[in-house]
DNA sequence: TCCATTTCTTAACTTAAGTGAACGAAATAT
DNA sequence: ATATTTCGTTCACTTAAGTTAAGAAATGGA
């Protein structure tokens, strides 16, 4: 389960015997229940995460109403939101399955990055991956119609309606459920 | 000028009298006339830049129109799309004005990587900076109507619509020109 | 197994954005 | 200075999402 990790780092950079070593070694596991709630609004994220198992969604409260922010699952890291920023995180991270996740903080990875520079070098360039894939994301979701982003969101991610309530997706789609609902109903009936 | 760029590096994190002067003798400035194309759709980007002076926008073309992706101004770093990957943008990237940005490259920052770390462990925070800035203008975007996102836009950069016509606001925004024409007008009535 | 709760769907109505077209104003070029 | 192109606004019309409400289907617990 542990080189889940390794796994996903080794995707994006290779990672040296010496490197993969220390990162099995020092890697922290925990585990979650369906329904936990890992970060309230008003609490300061001090640990980022990698899903090793499971599912989990980031919502925040607006106007009374929950809205689905991202949805995780095996392979992909938390980075909450204001994560090292002193302020709170105004996002709640809540599992929707068990789960398994590695957990890192700030301290081990200010640790990590003075014994071993490489380290500092890894999370720069997964960094910059991460950030291609956020913009890239933002980019199709302005350029696309709900129903186009319902579409690509089945090609991209299929597992997730597979798992995930259709109005956690509605919401993380930026859509009402009834909508939803209508644009599968609607791409039912055109394709017959 | 080139002081411009130790200013914005300096903002985000504290810098070594050391560090501040490598990076002041290693910039490299480079001027643009208003409407000069720095980069095409089919062009590998193998530069980022700083905006010292001037105003900038890029853009792709979707079903032959072209739809505004960014705006810079004085200040903000520019990325380009697959930057260090190397494959096409497929965005372009235009002077709106006449220009002065510093212009940075991957052998240049590898090489300072290599010389002095300090310099890579300050991109890897900038980057994390950049991140979270990215994800709450996408959040911003998905959680809020056009009318709300203009008068954002309005708060948070008044200066672009001084100097940007408005149907590069529009599609940046993620509008027809008309819509924006017509919450304006709607802005207006209302407020009487 | 049955009941209660949650989730999904359908429908009628409202609201706002997209589209195409026309026109005047403004900017730009000659 | 004038001609030409570009830009912003307005209008009528179409399209699709939001909203409210109701009921069906699925899920989970006792």
């Amino acid at each position: 389960m542990k080189n889940e990790l390794l796994k996903y780092l080794s995707e994006h950079i290779s990672l040296s015997e010496e490197i993969s070593e220390l990162i099995h070694k020092s890697s922290n596991i925990r585990h979650y229940k369906k329904g936990d709630i890992i970060l309230e609004e008003n609490s300061i994220a001090e640990e980022s995460f990698l899903v090793l198992k499971g599912c989990l969604r980031s919502y925040l409260i607006k106007d009374g109403e929950e809205m689905t922010v991202d949805l995780y699952t095996e392979g992909q890291p938390i980075i909450p939101n204001n994560y090292s920023k002193k302020v709170s995180s105004g996002h709640y991270l809540q599992c929707l399955e068990d789960c398994t996740l590695n957990v890192s903080s700030e301290e081990y990875e200010a640790k990590m990055f003075k014994k071993y520079p490489q380290f500092e070098s890894l999370c720069r360039i997964i960094g910059e991956v991460m950030m291609e894939k956020q913009k890239e994301l933002f980019l199709n979701y302005k350029l696309t119609s709900p129903q186009d982003r319902y579409l690509h969101l089945l090609e991209t991610r299929p597992d997730l309606f597979q798992r995930v309530a259709q109005y956690h997706i509605a919401s993380y789609l930026g859509l009402s459920p009834q909508s939803l609902s209508r644009i599968r109903n609607r791409l039912v009936k055109n394709s017959k």
